[in-house]
DNA sequence: ACCTGAACACCGTTCAAGT
DNA sequence: ACCTGAACACCGTTCAAGT
């Protein structure tokens, strides 16, 4: 299974950075064999003799791209304050690599990706004083509404022109039960940002027991 | 634009059932243009007259799932459970239709499908005192949390088997500055439920302010 | 008004054949 | 060991031609 372990393999890297290059610039659906093989200058068949097939392909360039990623990053004082410098940081990396993203749950190898943040948010969870399965909830809670408000925001964001989004659907509801100024609220469009910090910021004051 | 008015479109409507059973049985990459007109028992090409694209077929389908939709129900008597009840109807209606929802992601639709819940939700938090953008950042805080869990929820069960999940992951973690009966917990598998009751109770209890 | 057929420009993958 | 070429079974879409 898995192709064929690959002699030295200076081919085989030269697929996999084409591929690369596609990923990063169109997403994963921008990868095709044939315009791999095209930049390599080769046939589209002679491929399948270094890396398998084309799912093979872009598990190699997941490979490639996680090898590149950044350390996450924690500043401030408070526990709070340091966790929420990290949950600011997962989301501000995972929006940097959109394409990425993408291909890992394309993939389902998204836990991966978070893997790094998770430990150290779990040395975090554990220098604030929690312990066992409470720090264990806590921590699977706030990479669960990072990773949510990710994922919603991606799709979100790649939602073309002339799609109705929240506040244009919510212009259209007339209901007596509904405080009028929460109506008028919805209408309004949010920054991301702002809602991020609203929400982590809740559930923190929640999770860490202030 | 839009294709065509289409007359009076028993064609059409044969068209978009059998692209919906498609996509309900496969998800949107299951629908193809040759195999709709293959169920049809028609030309490919004759698709085109009366529905003007396959991006426009599964937007007609999407709108077909939409309307046989079942309304969002709410239960219990505290804010708080009526709420949480409201929440558990959103997440367990989503999972039951996962191929819509891939449908309407796709799209980038699925601002709409929630719209229902979002208007019930209002109402729970009007109903509950709040009012004005405290009440709004309730809801989008909410609606973001369940939205978020079921997106993830979603892709990590879209994983197949040898990918590598979250529990064993952390089985090769070795860190110092992290609790060992932590370590021990992350590398135990959760179930979804429980980790969504623990981040919805979290949630609600800091945003209603109890 | 509605449908077909041929055609174009794409896909991923297999496999015999070459060097 | 490594690569090509032909081939197969798919795609979405356009467009002239039929009725």
């Amino acid at each position: 299974m898995a192709g064929r372990a690959s002699g030295d393999g200076v081919m085989r890297q030269r697929l996999v950075d084409a591929g690369r290059a596609l990923v990063e610039s169109g997403g994963p659906d921008a990868l095709s064999m044939r315009k791999v093989a095209a930049e390599v200058g080769v046939a589209p068949t002679a491929i399948y003799w270094h890396v398998g097939s084309r799912e093979e392909l872009l598990g190699a360039v997941l490979d490639a791209m996680i090898a590149d990623l950044p350390h996450p990053v924690v500043r401030g004082r408070t526990p709070a304050a340091r966790i929420a410098s990290l949950a600011r940081g997962m989301r501000s990396d995972a929006l940097a690599t959109t394409h990425m993203q993408q291909l890992a749950r394309h993939l389902g190898r998204s836990a991966e990706l978070f893997l790094p943040a998770q430990i150290v948010l779990a040395r975090e969870l554990s220098a604030a004083g929690l312990h066992g399965t409470a720090a264990a909830d806590a921590a699977r809670a706030v990479l669960f509404v990072v990773g949510g408000f990710v994922l919603l925001e991606d799709s979100y964001r790649a939602a073309g022109p002339g799609v109705a989004r929240n506040p244009e659907l919510w212009r259209g509801v007339d209901d007596p039960a509904i405080d009028p100024e929460l109506r008028a609220a919805m209408s309004r469009p949010t920054t991301p940002d702002a809602l991020f910090e609203y929400t982590l910021g809740r559930l923190l004051a929640s999770v860490l027991g202030s």
